[in-house]
DNA sequence: CTCATTGTGTAGAACGTTCTCCGTATAACG
DNA sequence: CGTTATACGGAGAACGTTCTACACAATGAG
């Protein structure tokens, strides 16, 4: 009884595993093998096969192979579009996944957890072999519970204690150091920080490790005043109020280093349309060097996280973890300083 | 010696679509035809099935779904992210899509065409429902071509004359119309174009539709002069020399129109190093209305094309081919303008 | 009383891969 | 020459759905 005397072929006009092993006059298996270069395949064999499937544009379904075995794409879960910071890790992912026979699928989480576990389940559902995700806010638990059924590394996510994911970072607290180093050369000795909200106030935050080596920074440089920590949330409808209070305040600090560009190109054009000088009445430091931030009517200092380094490091983190590493790893890269105009003149 | 023999993954028990007919004591298709609302079912075993659905926490396999059926996925293909006009229309499809049990996944291809076709093809192997393209580059056979094994949307691809897929675009050519209009109404007579550079013609590109209506509102309106189109391409790296040398050329047009706030925004930075005065040296309209032209520092008007409302339209477009629609249908929207100081002031 | 018709539910064949066994031919060894 | 190892290739059972074809019961028509 052998299912193969009847012309299925003629039914759809699909290239399929069979269409190439009949034309290739070899076993549906044996073109497997070739595909997924296995064992046991001499080159006389691969020669015909990969002549067929040449000659017949052969395409591997991706659902079928999801159904037994790998599927050769890995999932990119972002919080949002738009940040400054992400196209950098896209290209750094696709960089990496290039020469390779792997591709990366993105989804977007619009900031809402429920989306993005939703999304996240869809991608184990579409059986990928690994995840990257972006997802500063989502929380630990869920991300490990995740991890016992996919490989994944998490971006912008300190928690180097975790034993079930990979975690890829620059060291968020040495770039607010960094900022605030580089205040301090340039003479300031009031100097603020701009952040968030305490929506989350969990320590994997990149915002509260900022925070954190703001206050180390400040702290260690002996000088008398106090770290002086502005909250202002991001997506909130007054913001921008809040950002005028600041700088309207009386004392307002001289100096301040903002954990994001996306606030400090706002506070900046805020201070032009008060009439506040930069960087002779406040200094500012951000943080992403984003495209904006080397603009020239806008040119401000900011922290610089290779997003593409960090982007290409997660791929390469998470393409050996699906090829077997069993230990966690939780790598943390330098950040720089771009120096511009906002700093003021280094003394 | 395999490294991994060992680490063969804990056979855990997925629960499928068979463990929840056993669970309602009901066939394997009854719970395909819940899952599906398919014809046929009754209440009560509706009622048992999604109960168990619920108590066992299944979610349907998107692989095996797809080796027959639906798989409730859209692919967006992106030419490149980065482009400040993106993020809407993501938000639109994710929001039209929210509601419904499709899910929206992207693919970036860097703007390149070897690899955006790559991801098309892999989300046609992935067996998704739909496609929405932003790949304003692909040539119009391709896109015609892939449109014959799935359905396709493309957004910003002027072609009213496709008929295998549809299109969705603002009126690019009134867009520039009203770019023009208003800056003629501002007094301006001699007002140039900044504009792509030829590398590709086909007049399906949003910048030819942009250029279309630049020179046809200048003819229009009476005045004398010449349309002046200055091609600046976009990746090149003596862009900024470029365009340095249009804001110093004798004779500079007092107004100028950019095809893209990118442009148009390097262009303030770059007349404010000049000590180029906007707009009373040179007044600039761009087209996206990005985030960035509202920052008080750069103050660019410019044409906005609701990337949003973009999106929500394609996603609409797509769901109702998907559905069955066969003709194919072309829908263009009305861009608007928004003042800002780098226009001038109505005369 | 027979024959459609309608409403519900099931059996089982696809769908296109991967992957575990297993068979065979050739080489190597004693 | 027999035995064993090695390299290559194939058969066929999964994988988790969808969907066609059919069975069965209840109802209505003639």
């Amino acid at each position: 009884m052998s299912p193969k005397d009847g012309q299925k072929t003629a039914k759809t006009d699909r290239v399929t595993i069979r269409t190439v092993a009949s034309h290739a006059g070899v076993s549906v298996a044996a073109v497997s093998k070739v595909l997924r270069n296995a064992y046991g395949v001499s080159d006389n064999l691969r020669g015909k096969v990969t002549g067929s499937i040449q000659e017949l544009g052969y395409r591997p379904s991706r659902t079928a192979r999801g159904l037994r075995g790998q599927t050769f794409t890995i999932g990119l879960l972002l919080v949002e579009i738009g940040n400054p910071f992400l196209p950098g890790v896209i290209a750094g992912v696709n960089g990496v996944l290039a020469p390779s026979h792997y591709q990366a699928m993105i989804g977007v989480g619009e900031a809402q957890t429920q989306l993005e576990t939703s999304l996240i389940e869809t991608m184990i559902d579409y059986k990928m072999d690994g995840l990257i995700l972006v997802a500063p806010r989502l929380p630990s638990e869920i991300v490990a519970a995740f991890a016992t059924q996919i490989p994944i590394v998490a971006l912008g996510y300190h928690d180097a204690s975790a034993e079930a994911f990979d975690t890829v970072n620059t060291d968020d607290q040495r770039g607010a150091e960094l900022a605030v180093e580089a205040l301090l050369e340039c003479g300031y000795r009031d100097i603020a920080m701009l952040s968030l909200g305490q929506r989350e106030g969990h320590k994997v935050s990149v915002v509260r490790q900022r925070e954190i080596g703001y206050r180390r920074a400040i702290e260690r440089s002996g000088i008398e005043r106090e770290p002086k920590i502005v909250n202002i949330s991001v997506g909130s409808p007054d913001r921008e109020d809040a950002m005028r209070a600041f700088l309207t305040s009386e004392n307002r600090p001289r100096a301040i280093f903002c954990w994001s560009d996306l606030d400090a190109v706002t506070l900046l054009s805020l201070a032009a349309e008060l009439k506040i000088r930069v960087p002779e009445d406040l200094a500012v430091v951000g943080y992403d060097n984003s495209p904006t931030s080397g603009l020239s009517l806008v040119n401000l200092a900011s922290i610089d996280q290779s997003g593409r380094q960090l982007g290409e490091m997660a791929t390469r983190t998470l393409l050996s973890r699906i090829e077997g590493r069993t230990a966690a790893t939780h790598i943390l890269m330098e950040p720089s300083l771009v120096r511009r105009a906002s700093l003021g003149l280094k003394t």
